[in-house]
Formats: structure tokens, sequence, C-alpha cells
DNA sequence: ACCTGAACACCGTTCAAGT
DNA sequence: ACCTGAACACCGTTCAAGT
């Protein structure tokens, strides 16, 4: 079969494939190549190397966001707009657990882009739609800061339990000895694998905006 | 000089000052063997591969949380202990900050160790403290949820903003005119840049230990 | 018991050469 | 203009050999 001409599109698109299925410690110039029929130093027309791919996946995953829920649904209140937001970027998260983590792998290019929501496109939409809901500049900002702490914590969490997930039957199995020195855990250790990522989140989210709705009466 | 016979603190310990300096993907068994004076296959006689070695800095940075502030203070309520083990993390973060985000790097052995609390003995104490208190056990899980994940967004962000820390007066000079396209982040460049990572952390704590108080009334 | 040296099967990346 | 092949300087890890 005759080979389309590559550009730089396929390629991240290739290494998105890979990473969602085998993780970014396989992700190899020479392998990523090989999926493509091409070999590895084909790749090196279209990115500058393996840092700058990684880093052009993980934008483009975020950046794609834009092309899902957000830009289609008008939000009617800040509150929907966080809602909106939030709920993309945990199926976001979801969807690529093996790809959100690297968020934070590199430091951010500015010092106000701050994981998860890595691109000045995102950054500038969150902040403009704040300001048309009638936020002032700090309060804006104020928001954007308490926000992206409370997305990242929550998702990373999520997709790190994710990778462990097991009933909480097989968590009482394990390691049956192995918890003798900690009698609490051991106590605790069904309530504790019990997995209610969903609950939390909501929960959390909703006590964020709380919080902000009271900041902002102040 | 002679050399003293190695061992796995040794080697452990060297790979934390390495990375301290030079960032784990700097970290190379053959490097690190250099800094001991050692061949790098030496260093598998003490660690199983370095996999294993970067999980054994994790745990070890973590559980050094024990000989310093927490273990030493009784707290007088759980506000105090709350207050007492988030700031414990916070200075270790800070004066780890390229070993600190490691602590997502690979999926918890567990589903009821949750980063950066990555620790049997740690979770233990944290569970125990709590149930001291008076929280039910369902209120204690709860509880070490929410403030993990609080902890771990909280602290990713800092150690990330510590990673490009340039003062307000660079942020409004660099990239004069890439921000075109961005006229709301434009016009709040300056007050994004500012860094007022302590307080929002305070903040931050303050709310969690407010929500998780209302949380137990109810 | 602990460390070394040589070796193996990989890497990322460069560069001249092909088409 | 885009891709290939050979090469370079590294990796992690193994294993037999030294002491």
């Amino acid at each position: 079969m005759a080979r389309q001409r590559l550009n730089r599109d396929d390629v991240v698109e290739a290494a998105i494939a890979f990473i969602d299925e085998h993780g970014i410690q396989s992700l190899t110039m020479r392998r990523l190549g090989a999926t493509l029929n091409v070999e590895a130093m084909a790749l090196y027309r279209h990115v500058a190397g393996r840092d700058e791919l990684v880093a052009a996946v993980v934008h483009q995953v975020i950046d794609d966001l834009f092309n899902d829920t957000l830009m289609t649904a008008e939000p009617n209140s800040w509150e929907d707009y966080f809602q909106h937001v939030a709920n993309a970027m945990r199926n976001l998260a979801l969807e690529h657990p093996k790809i959100f983590p690297l968020v934070t792998a590199h430091p951010p290019e500015a010092p106000w882009l701050r994981p998860p929501l890595r691109s000045l496109k995102w950054v500038d939409h969150f902040l403009a739609a704040l300001r048309d809901f009638g936020f002032s500049d700090s309060a804006a900002v104020d928001a954007y800061k308490t926000f992206t702490s409370f997305l990242l914590g929550a998702l990373l969490l999520q997709v790190a339990a994710a990778g462990v997930a097991i009933s909480p039957e097989e968590a009482s199995m394990i390691e049956e000895g192995s918890l003798e020195q900690y009698p609490t855990l051991k106590e605790l250790q069904v309530k504790l694998a019990e997995d209610h990522s969903q609950r939390e989140f909501d929960d959390g989210l909703d006590d964020l905006i709380e919080r902000i709705r009271s900041n902002l009466a102040s």
C-alpha cells in the first residue's frame, strides 16, 4: 500500500495513540516510526525530538477540549461554565489516563500557565468568560488559581486510582498479613478501597463554587 | 581515600542528592555510580534497578516527614494536626521540587495509598490521629481523601511554578508580541504572574478545614 | 560478599546519501 | 522535499570473572 506523505499532526496523533496503549515509558522514536511504517529518523523532519513530541502530545490533548463540549454549549452562568470545564477535563483525564499526568512533567512555558489548563488559548478563554460574568480582574485570577488547583489534585488522584482499580473484595484479600503493623489502616481498608470518585469530584466542585461565590460577595 | 562499604541507604541518599541537583532526566546508573566512586553495576547489588531506585527515593522522602515536625509536636486538635501535616508536606515539596512530582509517576501499590501520602506508615498515622480526635470511620476516610486531593493539587502547582520563577517585570517583558491573539491573557498578565502561593495555600487549607468541620456537624 | 569489565540489546540524535 | 542507512555516544542490565 502506498504511504501518504507524513505530517506533524500524523506524528502527534500516532504518539497519542501509542502512549494511550503502551504508556510513555515505552514510547521510542524507533517504535513510533514503526507504527507509521517509517524509519525513526523520518520523524525528526516533523518534530524537534522526543521531548518536543511529548510536549506537543500534552498540548494537543488539552487543546482538544475546544473541539468538544466547551465551544458548543454556551453557559448560562459562571457556575455553569465551571461545571462544563471541570467535567470536560475530567472526561479527558479518564480517556487518556496515561497522558494526563504528563501535564505536570515539564515546567510550564510561562508562569501564568498552570496545569492542567496549559494552553494560552484555554486560559484566555477561561478568564474572558469569568469577566463576562462580572468577575473583577482579581476575582477572575483568584478563581483561576483555585480552580486549577482543585482540578489537578482531584483528577491526578482519580487517574492514579484508575491504574490500580481492584474491587473492595480483592483489596481485603491482598497482602493479608502485611498490614499487621498498621492496625488502623487494616481496619479501614475496605472503606478506603471504595471508589466514590465521581461523587467526591462533584462534591468538591460544589464546594469550590460555593467558596468562590462567597469570595465574590465579600 | 579508602571507600566505605556501600549499602542501600547510601545509594538512595545519593540518588536523592543527584535528582535534587540535576533532575530525574539526568539520573543514570553510570553517573550515580560515579558520584559514589563505584561502577554502575555495583549499584545492582543494592537496588533492583533504576525504577526500583526511583520508587525508593520517593518513599524515603515521604517517610522522612516522620523524623521532622510531625512526630515531635503533639497536636491539640485535628485542625492543628492538619496544619502540621500540610505545612510539613509543603516544606518537603519546596525542599525537593524535582522529587515531589514523582509521587504521581507510578501508580500506587495499593488503592488506599493516595499521593502524596504514599506510605503505609503515613496513612495509618493519619487515620489513627483523626479517630483519636473523634472522627467516625467514614468521616476519617472522607477527610483523608479530601485532604490528599488538596495537598496534591496545591503543592504540585507550587513546585511547577517554582520551576519558572520569574519576576512580574520579567513576565511583562517576555514574548512581547506573542499574546496579541489572547487579549484577556495579555491584560491580566501581570496579575497572573504574581506569586501569592503561601497565602493561597493557607486560605485553601482554612477552607478545607472549614468544609470538613461542617461535614462533621451534619 | 562485594565490585569490575566486557558484552548485549537497546536508546536519541547527527549527517551524508539516496530518490 | 522527504526519507533512509550507517554511525556515534550513550543507556539499563546480564553475567562471568576477579578480589
